[in-house]
DNA sequence: GCAACTTCTTGACAAAGTCCAGAAGTTGAA
DNA sequence: TTCAACTTCTGGACTTTGTCAAGAAGTTGC
């Protein structure tokens, strides 16, 4: 990946320190909300508006630049893994999260038997079940 | 499917006048929110609290008479299709969401290259794309 | 009909986002 | 370098979706 102020020039998007350091804290903290990420920031450049992690990430997911998760009773998260069709495992137990990659070559299931009109763009794929510390604590 | 009354007692659940008319709800409006059905429960009996609609769906889900689908960007939804392996397409631009059926036999993917030492026991697919109504108005 | 248990109501609370208006920063052009 | 136009950021209020808790009401089995 390109450094964070190049990725942003590339894209014609204003570089503010904001977006550097969000983008930063998107790389060293995969799969991080929203406020794991704000603090981050906040460590890194000092302060930081609630509003300004959202627009810079949503501007940034806009672009590509990073990935937005949401998974079921969570709060959204993000992760600078982009362009490779990975998806992702979560605890039920804990709700840690970890990437898994699919069988190379696969996509899976795209084709539905009845589209019902849509224009498909993308499959999401989570899956759902319990990490090794959650089991073994069981 | 059976009727509510009896789907409750088959599963020793008390059976009362608002989990049925939550049942009745989600059965008369597929993908509907926790909001939607309270609003078609009041019309229906006339009034409910918002903490015993949740408490009812939340009980139904539990016992697998009803499935709670959870797509990024929106509340909830419930459906009382169960049992059966469809999937669902949500629009980009309305949010509007339909069943799909996988094809059949299929199961999508379930075996993922690296399980990082995970219990597997769910993969949830959520296709994404644009509705033929939100197409046309393109 | 009664006791034990569960559910429902009401109201407060919490988390995750969004909206808004004014201040500040960024960019391209002179 | 400076300026004007535009975009973003800040701070605060607000919304939505959902949970928690305590007392009132309903349900069930005996």
């Amino acid at each position: 990946m390109l450094n964070p102020l190049e990725s942003l020039r590339e894209r014609g998007l204003p570089v503010t320190a904001q977006r550097i350091a969000v983008l930063r804290a998107v790389s060293g903290r995969p799969h991080g909300t929203a406020d794991d990420l704000a603090e981050d920031v906040r460590r890194e450049i000092g302060t930081i508006s609630r509003q300004a992690v959202y627009n810079a990430l949503g501007t940034l997911a806009e672009h590509g630049l990073i990935r937005r998760i949401q998974p079921s009773g969570s709060a959204a998260r993000y992760e600078d893994r982009v362009g490779d069709n990975h998806q992702h495992l979560v605890c039920r137990s804990c709700g840690e999260m970890v990437d898994v990659d699919c069988a190379p070559g696969e996509t899976p299931c795209l084709d539905v038997v009845d589209d019902a009109g849509y224009e498909i763009d993308e499959a999401e794929v989570v899956y759902w079940g319990t990490c090794p510390k959650c089991l073994k604590a069981r």
